[in-house]
Formats: structure tokens, sequence, C-alpha cells
DNA sequence: GTGGTCTAGACCACC
DNA sequence: GTGGTCTAGACCACG
């Protein structure tokens, strides 16, 4: 697995994980009965404690994403992949949400934060788009 | 003063009390040599702790928005309405981009994006058409 | 508050105060808006570590049972005490379900189980009973 | 052999092997001198761990239910189905005291319990009636 | 004072 | 090897 932390930004490491995990569900990097690479394993890549992952892993497990095979590791669920692919869309139309909400509440014009908003939109792009050209 | 606080929305309070300060001063309801509200009239009516209060003003005398008058209060300087119509731009702006930025990252397409932006900003639209009107 | 651990009954820490805590919600000892004990006061007086209340208390919070009040406390919110009286019902008769089941399982006729309940539910009464005979 | 095994309801599976066994002990179903199944063979008609299924043997070695007949494998003790019956009232008894007993603590009143324990025999009774068929 | 996060390292049961 | 629990102690932001 290759998992990448964004040290400082604000984000728990454990949520970090977590959301990565996640994700990789929603990919179907990781299928159902798939395990999840282990504690241990996460722990010492990403060179963090072993009790962080185990936080994160402990809550997809009550999310119902993951589920312990005893002595065996934590196995993705069958119901994982539809509820990883709710999540991220509502997480994400929820993080834009709130931001639109701010930016509105401070006193913009709708105008003006569209405007803002396809700016950053067309700055963001190009980092996404070169993935499909030839290189 | 009309403040409003959304308590437990993650934002501290202290900062949702600065904010609301420098958003006065934004759009002139403070101006220059305007005393601002005394810690004791905003702990009162907002029902927080003045030490909330007085945390949020050491913060804009830091930046200088407010000054000490000797014996009389905290006063908005001269140099704050630019200040704090710049803070806001950026504030906004950088809100926008992490949110967005969180998106992208977490795997959509930037027209999915665009789409969902659309749709919230609709959303939210009604309530504040007000905010393009003449001023 | 006055919790009491059994330590070595296989029941972890974290899941004996967590209970102990819907418990008291479910008999109102603790109400909507009421701060539920710190972390530091819980640990203390229980010989426990702070991460062990954490944990619990964590748990609570996903459960919508306790929220945070920022800088203040873990409060007990306003669907809590509807949430854990069914918790508390739903959990004894799943006990007693899957041990009857098991029971059952092994070999025994239902009129064996029901016999050997009728005799550990007279043992277990004396105590309760006491408790209203004059001391 | 006729093994069921409940993945995951917390039962560790050595010990789901173990009680099978000494439940098929008690009903006769293996008498003194037979040979228990291989471990082989148990590990593959269950998909489990040769491991396991050494465990479970080897914890019916110590406690006298199976002994090894050499180059042969592990047969039946004479003094297992006494010590099988015992075992399968104790542990029964044992796992019904501590449901009520929890059920006790929780806050139910012992004719709640009776009642709620009453439902849920009533509830099992059909698939097992034929327990209490003449043998 | 409050909770939230993280690290370090221990011990356990299970496979 | 796996996860689960617990301890000890640190640092942070918040009120």
């Amino acid at each position: 697995m290759f998992f990448r932390l964004d040290s400082n930004n604000g984000q728990p490491i454990y949520e970090q994980v977590l959301r990565q995990i996640k994700f990789a569900v929603a990919c179907e990097a990781l299928r159902p009965h798939d395990l999840a690479p282990s504690v241990r394993e996460v722990s010492k890549s990403l060179l963090i404690n072993p009790n962080t992952v185990t936080r994160a892993y402990r809550q997809l497990q009550q999310e119902g994403i993951l589920a312990t095979v005893r002595g065996t590791g934590l196995a993705v669920t069958e119901q994982a992949p539809k509820q990883c692919r709710a999540d991220r869309q509502q997480l994400v139309r929820q993080t834009i949400r709130s931001a639109l909400a701010e930016a509105f509440q401070s006193g913009l014009a709708s105008e003006e934060i569209r405007k803002v908003t396809d700016e950053e939109l067309a700055a963001l792009k190009p980092k996404g788009t070169r993935a499909s050209e030839p290189r």
C-alpha cells in the first residue's frame, strides 16, 4: 500500500489513514474479503505509532468497513464499497458546502464566490489533467 | 453588537468573535477611532467566557486592527479597514482552495467538483441575494 | 460519580466505564446538558489511565450520547436518555439470548434450561431484595 | 464429523472445536476407545489452520478427554463421557449465571429478566423441540 | 481547568 | 504473524 501523510495540515494522522483506506476501498484497490495492510506494516511504513493506526482501524470497524478475522487481520466487508463511495460523495459535498457558506457569511456576493471558485478550480486542474497527457 | 455564534461548528469561539469584528470593520460598521464593544459587554451578550473575548481582542491588537486608548477602551486603527478587507479576501480564497483541493485529492474529476459547487452555491443563494444589492 | 470496576471479569475497562455512563443516563443520574465527570476525574478515582477513559468517552460521542463543549467538558445530549434506555434493553436481551442459545446448542432440553435459569435467578434475587429490608 | 463453526461470534475457533468434541462424547457420538478425527481431517473440512485444531486437541489431552495411542491417533478415554457430561452442565450453568447477573446488574428487576428469558426461550423452542424426544 | 492527539512500549489471546 | 487492551506521559488548543 502506498499511503501518504500530509503532516501538519491540521488533519489528525489517524483520520488521514482512515480516509485513505476508505479511498482505497472506493476505488476497488481493496475489495471485499481482502485484508487491510496490517497495523504493524502501516505503522512501520508511515513511521507512526501502531496505536494511531489502530485507532483508524477501530473506527473503520465501527463503521462496518473492516471486520476482524481473528489471528488473521482486518478484512474489508461486503458492504464496504457501497458505503465508502457514498461517504466520499457526502464528505466532499459537506466540505464544499461549509467553505462556501463561510465565504458567503463573510459578506461576499455569490458572483464573487463563483469567480474565486472558478479560478481555484482552474489552478487545480492542470495537475489532474496532465495524467492523461502523453509522457 | 450583532454577533452570532455557531457553537460547535468546529470554529473556535474566539476566532468567530475575531472574524466578526474584522467583518464589521470591513463593511464599515466599525470605522477608525470607533471603540470596539467592551469585553464585558460582548461576553455578557454572547454568554461566553470573558477570557475568550479577551483572547480575540488580544489577537486583534497584535494584528494592528485594534489599539488601546488608555482609560477608554480599544479603538479601531486607521489602517484597519484596508487590512480587514484584504484579510477577508485572502481568508475566503484560502478556505475555498483547501476545500477544492480536498475534493480533488479524494478522487473526483474537476467537472464533478464544479457541478457540486454550483449546486451548493445555488442552494445558498436565496438567503443571500441581498448581498448583490447596491450599497 | 461512583463507578465500580470488576477487574478481570473479562470485560475491558473502557467498556465498563462506557456502560456505567450509559446506565447513569438511563436512570437519569445524568440528564441532558449535564457534564459527564471529567476524564481526569474518572481516571484518578478509578486509578486507571486517562486514555482508557478517553476511549470510552470517544465511543460515547460517536454514539451520540455525549457531545463535547469545547474547553468545558462532555455534555449529555438531548437524545441520550432515549438511546440509553433502548440500549440497555437490547443489550440485556442479546446477552440472555446468546446464553440460552448456547445452552440449547450444547444439547440441553428447554425444560432443563428453564430449570437452571430459575435456580440462578433465585440465587441472584436475594442480593437485590435485601436492599429494601430494614437493617 | 459434523462440526459447525460460527466464525466471529466471539468464541475462539479452537474452543468451538474443543466443545464440539466434548459434546460428541457427551452424547455418545464418540465413545471410549474411538479415535477422534485427525487434525488434518478436521482442519481441511473446516478450512481452519491445523494449529488451531492441534490446540484444541492439546487441551483435550490435558483434561484427560483424549489420550494418544502411539502411531494411531487420539482416542477417547474411559473417563471421558462422565467428565464431558459434567462439563456441559457446569458450562451452561456458568454461562446462564453470568448472563443473568449482567442483566441484573444493569438495573432490571428480576421479574423483567424472567419475562425476557421466557420470551427468548419460547423463541428458541421451535427449532429444538426435538431435544425432548425420547432417545 | 477541559478534551484531542500522538508516542512508546507492554501484555494478552488467537491463528 | 495478527489485532485488542492498557499504561505512562507528552503536547496542543480551547475557555
